[in-house]
DNA sequence: TAGATTGTTAATCGATTAACAATC
DNA sequence: TAGATTGTTAATCGATTAACAATC
């Protein structure tokens, strides 16, 4: 039984929250801990721990050591990926200062720009390269997954280049959807399409929006 | 019938698809080539359209026109909303310079950070106040939305206090979920648990990533 | 023990896809 | 007309939630 997309995206989450935001000196959780923190239900939680081969121990719950432990053996955590930025623009080189730090198996080593002036420079302590020399950098690093930043324009462009010198994972911002080969990973993120979502929502007084918590003080 | 999340998010992208990067010749498209574009099944853009109140024709496809005029009524795109970003570090400038140009309905007014360096200065053209005049900066610009970038540790606390304020709807990029009252419209982007997905899928052979694309050249 | 929490199954819910009569 | 495409229904698929026996 392989894990989906969406239990994926959940089990990250509760490895950042539980290694990143929570408590050091509680070693134990609940189901309906984790539940009220990340906004879903404790059934959820329970559902979507099951997967690891770990287990809790009624009354006394899970672990918070072991479940950090067993999250990172399932999302085979200790593997290094060699990430580059592609668009070094205002939201690239944001990126690259904010994920840069983040995780140290995520590295990004290299970014990728048409512009010449953005060449041949060092950003964040990162090297960018013309975007022509992509599959030289690419191959010499071992850089397997790409950031996609650049504008809607040339998304598909720069992706047929990308998806040519051997890219095994994107990661699109570019505000289109983009088309790759099956068997190449892709997640894309909307900004602008989110954006408007919230608005939508702001405004109507029908609508459901997908995630709703409750307030902190009930 | 009220429109879910998924569909609403979908539509924005119809949109954004056939204002900014659809040939501006063609007249008329059919649920068969928006399916290719996006990425999706033409029976889920038939499906999709189905509640625009808008119908295509047999064998001639949807108006171009028509069904961006409809999608805007939908969405009721002709409001204004007022935008600030919380959290003016690098993701949060960048996102004011992307976002700031893309939809005039959505206007970025102001910045808020707690960081003195950064308040009552401009950014972007954008006036950064100190957090702590964002009740009085909200109520008189009339601020409804935040887009949210301050550091995962800041997170909650920083909500709360826009809750205060008054704010109607989120968009949060911290690293964190936050909880928020019912009523208030929120959306979560988790850029680290996405690039991390993209990782796994890159990696394992057996997973299937949540969205794959067919090959331009099929 | 009594009570709380677990893992797991079954029930529910919602979203996507397939199918097809209607239509141009 | 013949063939392609539509809107819509029914079928399928997948994800979430509820329920509960097992367990500490």
């Amino acid at each position: 039984m392989s894990i989906s997309s969406k239990v994926m995206g959940r089990l990250t989450r509760y490895r950042a929250l539980l290694t990143e935001y929570f408590p050091k000196d509680k070693l134990h959780v609940f189901s309906h801990e984790l539940a009220t923190m990340m906004g879903f239900s404790a059934s959820q939680v329970r559902r979507d721990l099951m997967c690891l081969g770990y287990f809790g121990v009624p009354r006394y719950g899970y672990e918070v050591k072991e479940l950090i432990h067993h999250i990172n053996d399932v999302l085979d955590a200790s593997k290094v990926h060699h990430v580059a930025v592609v668009g070094a623009g205002n939201l690239g080189r944001a990126l690259m200062s904010f994920l840069g730090s983040r995780r140290a198996t995520l590295k990004i080593v290299a970014a990728f720009d048409d512009d010449p002036q953005l060449a041949n420079r060092l950003i964040n302590g990162v090297p960018c390269y013309a975007m022509d020399r992509a599959e030289e950098i690419m191959k010499h690093q071992g850089i397997t997954i790409a950031i996609l930043c650049v504008p809607g324009s040339a998304a598909q462009r720069v992706t047929d280049r990308l998806v040519i010198a051997g890219i095994k994972g994107i990661l699109n911002f570019a505000p289109v959807p983009i088309r790759i080969p099956v068997g190449i990973a892709l997640e894309e993120i909307d900004v602008t399409s989110a954006l408007e979502r919230v608005a939508f929502y702001t405004t109507s007084r029908t609508g459901t929006p997908k995630k709703r918590r409750n307030s902190p003080q009930e």
